[in-house]
RNA sequence: GGAGAGGUGGCCGAGUCGGCCGAAGGCAGCCGCCUGCUAAGCGGUUAUACGGUCAAAAGCCGUAUCCAGGGUUCGAAUCCCUGCCUCUCCGCCA
């Protein structure tokens, strides 16, 4: 959520601002229901400053025994007119809420310009694709082969989208979580928070992922209850809203988390996309990273975000390349983000398996989250950053197709070996 | 699932028959004084949001906030209703 004031102070600016990303058409609108909800609050407020002061005659002269009823009777009318215009502001207010949740956040001046992915600009590469001297398999014929990969039960059980993982891929992927989190944890000052994986919709509202991307989330009923919680698509949902309504010190930050969750998406309208394998799922898993920032600090803290998330894949020794996202390829609530790509050899080319993104204020003031600055002085809004550190299903991916065998067999990278029980190579199941 | 208790400022805690309650008192914090040091003592001070005023900040004025939402009333922390949350005991349970 953009600051109301800015729009109210600089509306020329922020239209130009938003001009590559879209929303700048909102902003006349947000004036004029800014300038309406001002009146209001006026008119409001002048009334019931009258009634207080009535209000307070009317006290007197009862406790002396004089008769206030004229008086009274006056301020009837007072209260009726003043319940009426609550009633107006209350609806003028959803009115200004609803528009100005709908503009998105303002690029960082340093983001590049551009529509799409294919603007994005590439930062840096690190490691050589290896060669391989036999014609490189996709992840799903890799591990259906070795049978560690199971579609057809995945479906049985529950519908497309999901994928039973048997014997040496269920150990990777447990492995993938607990080596990322020791990494985060131990090397890069992250505290690991347990987090609930059913949230209520106030949550997803703070969070942002409410009333816009309803669509993509799984919903459950509480029966007796009859309320619904909601599946979270991403840890990032619980950490971001973990501190909501808080007003921290400016001393305790940043304030770097990440967590371990599964994550669940219902991924509508993308009927037919990324079909095969375990690229797309309903439900995987992820190590989640967030910083909690103040928004001086939350540039350098997005430089190394995105560093603690490629110390995962240079230590499993995965070729891959950072790329900048383009203004249009920000996403809503990004001011400056990036993409870590990595190598898929039967493609040849590097596919997403992070993204990391400073919100900047604008996360901190949709979670209404401050911090009191540490020379005093009023409390400001927090930035907010997140990124994947990284998602287990696509890490699991790009172990099976770099380090696949000509024999079929899959190497595990050394890093993991430890906390693999000491595995090191997947072979064939049955 | 059964029975009961309760939600007040950073924390503890008082609020009488509704008015003078943004809210006593204490603690913690901040500023100053005092004091060989420490401890104690003395005085002052300490919320947030929004609106108005102002070139702007400060300040000043106003409104709102005693879990949330409704209601009664000229007026509600205080009365009524609903919801949410917390706690205690019993039962059940990984």
């Amino acid at each position: 959520m953009l600051d109301i004031k800015l729009i109210r102070e600089q509306p020329e600016a922020v239209e130009r601002a938003l001009a590559q990303k879209g929303g700048a058409e909102l902003i006349k609108q947000i004036l004029e229901v800014d300038g309406e909800r001002r009146r209001l609050i006026k008119e409001t407020e002048d009334l019931k400053a009258l009634r207080n002061r009535a209000s307070e005659a009317i006290g007197l002269a009862k406790r002396k025994g004089e008769d206030a009823s004229a008086e009274m009777a006056k301020m009837r009318e007072v209260a009726d007119r003043v319940k009426a215009l609550d009633g107006e502001l209350k609806t003028v207010d959803e009115r200004a809420d609803e528009l100005l949740v709908q503009v998105p956040n303002i690029p960082h001046p340093s983001v590049p310009p551009g529509k799409s992915d294919a603007d994005n600009v590439e930062v840096r590469k690190w490691g050589a694709p290896r060669r391989l001297d036999f014609t490189p398999k996709p992840h799903e014929d890799v591990g259906e082969a070795l049978g560690l990969l199971d579609p057809e039960r995945g479906v049985k059980l529950a519908k497309s989208r999901f994928t039973v993982m048997w014997a040496g891929a269920a150990r990777l992927a447990r492995a993938l979580a607990q080596f990322m989190l020791d990494l985060h944890t131990r090397e890069h000052g992250y505290t690991e928070i347990w987090i609930p994986n059913l949230v209520s919709g106030a949550t997803m509202l703070r969070a942002g992922q409410l009333p816009k991307f309803e669509e993509g989330l799984f919903k459950t009923i509480d029966a007796d209850e009859g309320r619904t919680l909601y599946l979270i698509p991403t840890a990032e949902v619980s950490l971001s809203a973990l501190h909501s309504g808080e007003t921290l010190s400016e001393a305790s930050l940043p304030l770097r988390y990440t967590a371990f969750s599964p994550c669940y998406r219902r991924e509508a309208g993308t009927y037919g996309k990324d079909m095969k394998g375990i690229y797309r799922q309903h439900q995987f898993e992820k190590v989640e990273l967030v910083k909690l920032a103040t928004p001086a600090q939350s540039y350098d803290e997005l430089e190394s975000m995105v560093a603690n998330a490629e110390t995962v894949l240079q230590r499993l020794n995965l070729p891959y390349r950072v790329v900048e996202r383009c203004i249009g390829d920000l996403g809503f609530s990004g001011a400056k983000g990036y993409d870590i790509e990595v190598w898929r050899p039967h493609m040849e080319k590097y596919t997403e398996i992070s993204s990391c993104s400073n919100y900047d204020a604008f996360g901190g003031r949709r979670a209404d989250i401050r911090y009191r600055p540490a020379g005093g002085g009023r409390p400001e809004f927090v930035a907010t950053l997140n990124g994947s550190g990284l998602a287990v299903g696509r890490t699991l991916i790009a172990v099976l197709e770099n380090y696949q065998q000509a024999d079929g067999t899959v190497m595990v990278p050394e890093a993991l070996r430890p906390y693999a029980g000491g595995l090191e190579r997947l072979t064939a199941h049955r």
